[in-house]
Parts: C-alpha cells; structure tokens; sequence
DNA sequence: TAATTCGTCAACCAAATGGTTAAATATAGA
DNA sequence: TCTATATTTAACCATTTGGTTGACGAATTA
C-alpha cells in the first residue's frame, strides 16, 4: 500500500501520514521500500509477537522473575524509561 | 502494594507517582482499595489479555476482517483516535 | 518539455504529557 | 491532643506530541 493509500481515509494531511509511517518503520511495525516516486509500505505481522507474550504474562510472574524479565528487556532494548511493571500483594 | 512502596523505587516525587497510579486504575490495569490513611494497589493479571489478543492477531486477518475487528473494538469501547491498522500489500 | 503526482522537509503552533513544589486532607501513632 | 504519615489537590512549567502550511525535489505522465 503506497503511502498516499494509506493516508487516503484519514482526515489528516499527507505530512502528517508521512511522520506516523516514519515512526511506525522505526518502531519495526510496518517496512517500506521505494520504487520510483512511490513508497510501498507493507506491515511485519510478526513485529508485535514479543510485546504479545509479555502482556499475556503480565501479572503472573513471582517478584524475582519480574526483574529477569526486565533485564531480558533491556537487552532486548525494549525496556523504556515509564515501565512501571510492580506486582501488588 | 501500597503507593509509596510503588513509588520507593522510582526517582521522582510520590505526586507523580500517584497520578500515574490514578491513570493505570482508570485503565483498569490494577486495582486501588484504601484502607485507612494507605491505598493499596493490586496488579489485574488478565487486563492485558485483550490487548495480546488483538496484537497476536496483528496482521494475520484478511482486509473485511480488520474492518469486523474495528467494530468488535469499537464495542469493546477500546479503539482509540490514533488506531492505524492498514494492511499493506 | 511542462505539468502533475508523490512524499519529505522546514518552520510553526496548540494540545497533551509528565514532572515539580507547596498546601491541604484524612488517618494513625505517640 | 499533637505530631507524623499517606495521599491528593492546585498551580505551575518544560518537553513532547501531533498536527498544519508552504516549499522543495524526484519521478511520472501528458
């Protein structure tokens, strides 16, 4: 899908689209590839798969392996400055 | 977990803390009972089951089904402003 | 070759976010 | 009863976000 299709539903401007696919390519939620004046962007079904299984481990792991989790996250890169991932009780 | 224990491990003001934990209650991402002068915080462990779900599935349907998705969504009372789901390609 | 389309860049602005401090309120402890 | 603790509220401020318009360059079309 070029990026004038996607930004075509939206009541917003093109510049603004542009901004959003730029973040969402950065992110690694969708790829784009230029093919003379068009850039064909086309999402990665795979990308949110990590994010998936945390959120369905959400709230079941003990303390200790709250804190492996978040050192596997930093690794990972994916741990950002407002996790706030305190088990209560 | 009560909210200054929350906030122990975080460097910043037990404020800021506090409205995060006002924004995360009303998300229904944990739960808040005071007892006496201390609120008590308790993590919802299934909150972000849907979210997995949905994200799980990111990409994999065909175009008419993101578009049943979306209404499923709207229902839900869960889609948001800056909800992008095109399918590219 | 000129006009059009696609998409980005620069500059700008309003709104939202994310934090602070000081003060206030409610509850518990001495 | 007074002091301390827990938490929120009010007011404020800096930064970030999310959008706009106009201009520009590259590629395509007429």
């Amino acid at each position: 899908m070029a990026v004038t299709d996607v930004a075509d539903p939206f009541d917003m401007s093109l510049t603004a689209v542009s901004k959003h696919l730029t973040i969402l390519t950065k992110a690694g939620l969708i790829q784009q590839e230029k093919r003379g004046r068009v850039k064909w962007c086309k999402l990665d079904p795979t990308a949110l798969q990590e994010a998936s299984l945390w959120m369905q481990s959400f709230g079941q792991f003990e303390a200790v392996d709250l804190d492996g989790f978040e050192s596997f996250l930093a690794d990972q890169g994916l741990l950002g400055q407002d996790s706030l991932t305190d088990a209560a009780d």
